[in-house]
DNA sequence: TAGATAAACGACCGGTCGTTCGTATAGTCT
DNA sequence: AGACTATACGAACGACCGGTCGTTTATCTA
């Protein structure tokens, strides 16, 4: 229980690290996330990493692992505070596209750069990815299902379908809003699943009309 | 006029590189992609490479344009079989899954990679990606425009709206059938595309049930 | 105060990268 | 036959990569 100045330094050190590696890698991707690079943005020495992490590979999965806890905090939980149902369904889209939009990393999504690039190259850091996808494709399947059991959507709605929808309309903005009109691209998919759930919904007056 | 038997061995050596090289960067990316290992995988000498390309950017540029040849070929074409209107448009989705399905290329598709590699990075390549996309979008959308002609869509449907949903329903299906259940995801992508169809055909039966 | 510990550094290693250069070979043209 | 040219090669380069090592500095503990 003492407070260990030295500790509570690199503990600093490590959070401004992990910041500053998922901003990159959300660009670069974090096989391209180079230490020498990662040293210069932080203001550090490259081998003075090597004192918090054994290998770069585990630098990349604490990267995953502080990205979640972002991704919790800055689209989950301003979600939860949207009544359940229909209502938190679209409030976690909307948080996402504000997610983006409000370029929180510089190159849009973590997880979208790094599903993108190791979907494929199969290891430790591919299997947290798919974890965390996982996660997330459940969650939004569970609000789903809240969302049905509440009345709020016909019952005949498939979850795990409508999950996949929702999350295809919302990721595919990543690129498309920096290689195309960002304002449009943000438009489509909020419109997308804004009359998707709409359509579904016996009370359309609970969502917005447009 | 002459047929020059060094040039159409160049040629051939070329063609050969690029197919290698769109195959391998569908996985590693376009920057990723090292002259070494496309050395070895073509059983050409690296430095050989340059008799060919001045340099990396130049493969790159080429890499782009025959991946969009491919992509015609493989996608547009066998859709255009189909008769104009929401049979084409459906068919086109359909034709590309069975692209991503039928693994063309070992990892799934060379734009969905490229784009999320490039869209942070300016350049001639990324011009030239974005160039694809919009290409690509267009196409979608005419397609949509036509179906709407031919009264087998609903008027009041906003066909870059339209396009951008077809687009991003399939786009997704490239990293998340890697990381989680593809035959799961594949079977979301071509229901949710079909559904949303035929919701907006005055005339479902054009189109399959399920 | 002496010893232990954690954080951070500079110098350096082997390896790979993209690229250049000089050269050899084989097909074409005069 | 001789000049020319496109293809391809091996050797080598400078830059950068991830990673190691020994050391210094600051802090906590006994």
């Amino acid at each position: 229980m003492t407070q260990d100045g030295r500790r509570a330094k690199g503990l600093r050190s490590r959070e401004a690290i992990l910041g500053q590696a998922v901003a990159l890698a959300s660009v670069e991707g974090l096989g391209g996330l180079s230490l020498g690079r990662l040293a210069v943005a932080t203001g550090l020495s490259k081998s003075g990493f090597f004192a918090h992490w054994r290998d770069k590979e585990q630098l990349q999965l604490d990267a995953v692992g502080w990205a979640v806890r972002q991704w919790r905090e800055r689209v989950i939980a301003p979600a939860l505070g949207a009544p359940a149902g229909v209502r938190r369904l679209f409030a976690l889209h909307e948080a996402r596209l504000a997610f983006y939009a409000g370029r929180v990393l510089p190159g849009g999504c973590f997880f979208f750069a790094v599903q993108a690039e190791f979907d494929d190259h199969p290891g430790a850091v591919r299997s947290r990815v798919a974890e965390a996808l996982r996660g997330w494709e459940a969650f939004i399947r569970r609000l789903v299902e809240e969302a049905v059991e509440l009345g709020e959507l016909s019952p005949e709605v498939n979850p795990a379908q409508l999950a996949y929808e929702i999350d295809a309309l919302g990721d595919m903005v990543v690129t498309h809003s920096r290689l195309l009109d960002e304002h449009e691209i943000l438009g489509h998919a909020r419109r997308a699943v804004l009359q998707r759930l709409r359509a579904l919904c016996p009370d359309p007056s609970l969502l917005p009309e447009d």
